[in-house]
DNA sequence: TATATCAGTATACTTTAGTATAGCGATATC
DNA sequence: GATATCGCTATACTAAAGTATACTGATATA
């Protein structure tokens, strides 16, 4: 995927692109998803473990996010006939591959932080998206 | 950037690359940075030229979002003294890099449309974002 | 009998994001 | 003299996202 290498070639980007990246941002979309995924590709996990381990999250939001995951085809949530209820979520592969898109939002960021910090240290305090 | 290979070392994950991963959603948040930022991809514009260029966005949007832009280092502002003014916006050099987490947006994308097109295309209606 | 856990839902609310519309002062064109 | 262009800003609004708090029913534990 070197298609943007010469710049020329941005101008050839067809429709399916732009959606696909629509899809990529609506799958991190809101407060509450990347978190998620983050604590997913540890392991498949319960409800209540999720709650656990993403800090602040009510139980009406990840509800709606995990559905919103999950009819997106990025994770899977299968119930099991305990008493009480048992709930897994757990990544699908598609899900599992949002990795790759994380690692180079980590490089961007990293390098975005170093080119940054010398010179404006105001511009990293930003963040409308950090509680 | 292969620190993810090995699912173990996710739990390694240090802070900064958490933070390094909410400085690139913060760069593409809201519903115009991406098309701004897209645009300017094929060079540096006035502000008229972007308001043509992004469908449907607001004067009031595009000041506020290449205000935002720039304070995070993504865009630069220059202002030439002719009458009546110009001023030119262009990607930073960090900014041009975001075409790289452009392309694995774009890959994971069209991965992601093909596995799921088949057995369940409701997921793909998502879309939030789409006006 | 009282309390806790599981996986959530219901209702009401606040905050943030985005839209619609009008206008600025200087200059250039009709 | 009327209208258009430049790069915006002001005010008022609607819509979307997120929060707070309480609650469910079955079971298990104290």
């Amino acid at each position: 995927m070197k298609f943007f290498e010469k710049l020329e070639n941005v101008k050839k980007c067809p429709v399916s692109y732009v959606l696909a990246v629509q899809d990529t941002l609506n799958a991190f979309h809101g407060k509450w998803k990347m978190p998620i995924i983050g604590t997913l590709l540890f392991g498949k996990k319960r409800f209540k473990e999720i709650e656990r381990e993403v800090s602040k999250i009510t139980p009406r939001m990840l509800s709606q996010e995990l559905k919103d995951l999950e009819v997106n085809g990025i994770v899977t949530r299968t119930v099991y006939n305990t008493t009480p209820v048992t709930v897994e979520y757990e990544l699908t592969p598609s899900g599992r591959e949002l990795h790759l898109v994380m690692e180079s939002m980590i490089t961007w960021g990293l390098q975005h932080r170093q080119t940054n910090i010398m010179e404006n240290l105001p511009a990293l305090n930003m963040g409308r998206r950090s509680a």
